[in-house]
DNA sequence: TCTACGACTATTTTT
DNA sequence: TAGTCGTAGA
């Protein structure tokens, strides 16, 4: 039963159907926030498959996140009723993975090459820099690395990379050099890497290339203002002359630059391949009109766009509002009082978000919540698979794997500590460095031939059986199929690393306990594909690359929460409540992206990307003195708030014209203002002569929040006005 | 091998 | 300010 092209095209609005529907060999769809994007695509591939009859086999759709591929394949399983096994939908690193996997010999590769994940890559990057008998000091891992990617991401090998015959950039190609080396040796592949030989494997192997040009006659991609200059060259080759590239971005959204993406692949997409047909998509069924004529009065200031303009069949809802505090703490005062009221008419919690700039803005907002007991969640920091305890399980788990990984074996020859101290390490690097081998290699050979003492030959030989039976004992019953359930379990127990944890304070040790039940239940669930046996991977091969390539979402839903996250994490989702915190000159935008135009104008785009998460109400928020890095300071309203067109606001507290703000002697009365003085109980008032330790007497001028969070404005005498949290500031009423 | 202390640093993050 | 990291010393 195929589905009718009236049932893929119902519900569609004009310019979505042209796009699903279009002809043109190329398609560009520009898709504003809240446009239909994700829409667009899966019903333009239930068009392919069901009106045009084009074989699942034939075509190849590309996100960046693993979440995103996932979304996209279960919606069009739901439209066309049916899985679409032959398809490949994926993400960059998926899919090239996926191609390298098939083809390693091609790609110059060992049948077991390994995925270098971020930190492995940290780790490894450490040790070339040692090699090199470089100063850590003088080259920052951090930056030989930012060094490596960046250049892996514009399509650079070490020996391509210009060599301005400055020394710094020489000794930056020199590691460059000697770590592709080591992962060439080792068969490692880091996430830049992945990219990158999967395009040299099309762009050096004719055959190969011939093969996935004559498949994929249809590419699609997500997201395509987020492309680096490797992915954009990778669909370009792979399209070729004749087959059909539908890319779906949105150039306003793009936030990225900073890794590597560049917004001019979207700009330029028409230039670069011809014939393609542009199709705008504006009419948001998001936000209320308001909200987006504030979006869109925030990036009209942007100079290098596209353009395009949203608008709303919705009616225009509430005004933005704008609210001024004295300090962070006034502001989550504030954000955490709004959300309480919220929630006392009819909003659950998961209908808001918090949203900031940096992830260190999140503790007040918490400790706010927190106080209220509104339950909240936040988003980002360490992933499942990134989480310490798993990657020394998954540690032990890669050497049983392959023995010859060296990062696995660097991980966990001492951990937990098993007698094998620095020395001994250090003997089978330098060892394994002059015989070209593995460390575990090494290690057995320096064992045999009696050059290590009798403390760490003993511990290593039982490290060796260790692994070895692990293996063995991982092949159980009579089918003798790998179980990887029992194998974690027998890791966890026969390494004594739950031993290990069990040593830190309680609390933490549970939660890693906790993470690594997580694990064997992961392992549990975990299904081989056909095509990973196809492939040749044991069920652990298959295991350790799916958990490189996807981190794991540590979020699980149960009760409503409170949203928490970063401005850039919050990008394709939606909320019908947001705040935006911290809108501040030198916070957002970003003191180091203020100076330069380009990183303005995406600092400019995030407040974009911020602004169009909220359906129905938005709160902005900006404080006149933050502590940052330990220090006060006096802060600006952020230049942002000034681009909404003033009549969309309304502002709740404060004047985001700067020239009237702070100073005065008055306090601005709002409501909210008067409606939490009304329920000041402490023994300060306005007007009142107050001491203090170090800025002396003065009076105070205003006052807001309440309790712990009861900040006052005192004009000192000798120090003019400071704003101070009356919990830690100690006043003295004179 | 573990602990303690001093130095250092401080956007955004997916794979 | 606060958190991380490396190293010195027990």
């Amino acid at each position: 039963m195929t589905l009718s092209t009236e049932d893929i095209l119902k519900n569609l609005n004009e310019n979505q159907t042209k796009a699903v529907t279009t002809d043109a060999q190329h398609a560009l769809v520009l898709a504003g926030a809240g446009s239909g994007k994700t829409r667009v695509l899966v019903h333009r591939i239930a068009w392919l498959i069901s009106a045009e009859f084009v074989s699942p086999y034939s075509i190849l759709a590309v996100t960046f996140t693993n979440k995103a591929a996932a979304e996209m394949r279960n919606r069009i399983a739901f439209m066309l009723k049916r899985e679409i096994r032959d398809m490949w939908i994926g993400t960059f690193h998926g899919i090239a993975l996926k191609l390298l996997q098939i083809n390693t010999e091609a790609a110059g590769l060992p049948k077991n090459f390994q995925i270098l994940d971020s930190d492995d890559q940290y780790r490894l990057i450490r040790r070339c820099i040692a090699d090199l008998e470089l100063d850590e000091k003088q080259w920052p891992p951090r930056t030989v690395q930012a060094f490596i990617n960046d250049k892996k991401n514009d399509g650079l090998r070490a020996h391509e990379v210009e060599d301005y015959g400055d020394y710094n950039n020489q000794t930056l190609i020199k590691v460059f050099g000697h770590y592709d080396d080591h992962c060439q040796r080792a068969g490692l592949v880091d996430f830049s890497e992945m990219l990158l030989r999967a395009h040299e494997l099309l762009l050096n192997d004719e055959a190969v290339l011939k093969k996935y040009r004559q498949r994929f006659s249809h590419i699609l991609v997500d997201e395509f203002q987020d492309t680096n200059a490797i992915q954009s060259a990778f669909i370009q080759l792979l399209a070729g002359k004749n087959n059909k590239v539908l890319v779906v971005g949105d150039d306003d959204q793009s936030i990225y630059a900073w890794r590597g993406a560049k917004v001019e692949h979207i700009l330029e997409f028409q230039t670069l391949y011809p014939n393609t047909a542009m199709y705008k998509l504006e009419q948001n069924y998001r936000s209320t009109q308001n909200i987006l004529d504030a979006a869109n009065g925030v990036i009209a200031n942007n100079k290098k766009r596209l353009g395009k303009d949203l608008w709303s069949a919705q009616e225009k809802g509430d005004l933005v509002a704008v609210y001024g505090s004295h300090s962070e703490f006034d502001e989550a005062f504030f954000v955490g009082e709004t959300i309480e009221g919220l929630l006392s008419e009819d909003a659950r919690a998961d209908d808001i978000a918090i949203l900031y700039r940096s992830n260190a803005q999140s503790r007040l907002l918490e400790e706010a919540l927190l106080k209220r007991s509104i339950p909240y969640q936040i988003y980002g920091g360490l992933r499942f698979f990134e989480r310490l305890e798993i990657k020394d399980v998954l540690a032990y788990a890669r050497l049983v794997n392959n023995r010859h990984d060296d990062i696995g074996f660097e991980r966990v020859i001492n951990t937990p500590t098993r007698g094998m101290g620095l020395k001994t390490i250090n003997l089978i690097r330098n060892y394994a460095q002059m015989e070209q081998s593995s460390l575990w290699e090494s290690g057995k050979k320096l064992l045999k031939a009696g050059k290590l003492s009798n403390r760490a030959a003993t511990s290593l030989a039982a490290f060796n059986n260790l692994i070895d039976e692990l293996e063995d004992n991982s092949f159980s019953g009579d089918d003798n199929e790998q179980n990887l359930a029992s194998l974690f379990t027998d890791i966890i127990e026969r390494t004594a690393l739950k031993d290990h944890y069990l040593k830190e304070p309680p609390e933490k040790a549970q939660t890693r306990l906790e993470n690594l039940d997580e694990l064997i239940n992961a392992a549990e669930m975990f299904e081989v594909t056909d095509e990973d046996l196809a492939l040749g991977l044991t069920p652990l091969a298959a295991f350790l690359a799916q958990v490189s390539l996807d981190a794991g979402d540590t979020t699980q839903v149960n009760e409503p929460h409170v949203q928490l996250m970063t401005l850039h994490s919050a990008k394709g989702l939606e909320f019908p409540a947001v705040f935006i915190v911290g809108m501040e000159q030198g916070l957002f935008p970003h003191q180091n992206s203020m100076e330069d135009h380009n990183k303005l104008q995406e600092e400019r785009r995030l407040a974009y990307v911020g602004i169009t998460r909220a359906e129905k109400k938005l709160f902005l928020s900006y404080a006149t003195s933050r502590r940052m890095r330990g220090k006060i300071n006096a802060c600006q309203p952020s230049q942002f708030l000034r681009e909404i067109p003033k009549e969309l606001i309304k502002q709740m507290r404060g004047n985001i014209h700067p020239a009237t703000t702070y100073s005065s002697h008055t306090p601005i009365k709002t409501p909210y203002q008067s409606q939490t003085q009304n329920t000041n109980d402490s023994p300060y008032q306005l007007g009142q002569t107050v001491k203090h330790k170090s800025f002396g007497e003065g009076v105070i001028t205003d006052m807001s929040g309440k309790g712990d969070y009861l900040q006052v404005l005192v004009q000192f005498n000798d120090f003019g006005p400071k704003v101070l949290a009356v919990k830690f500031a100690k006043l003295e009423i004179v």
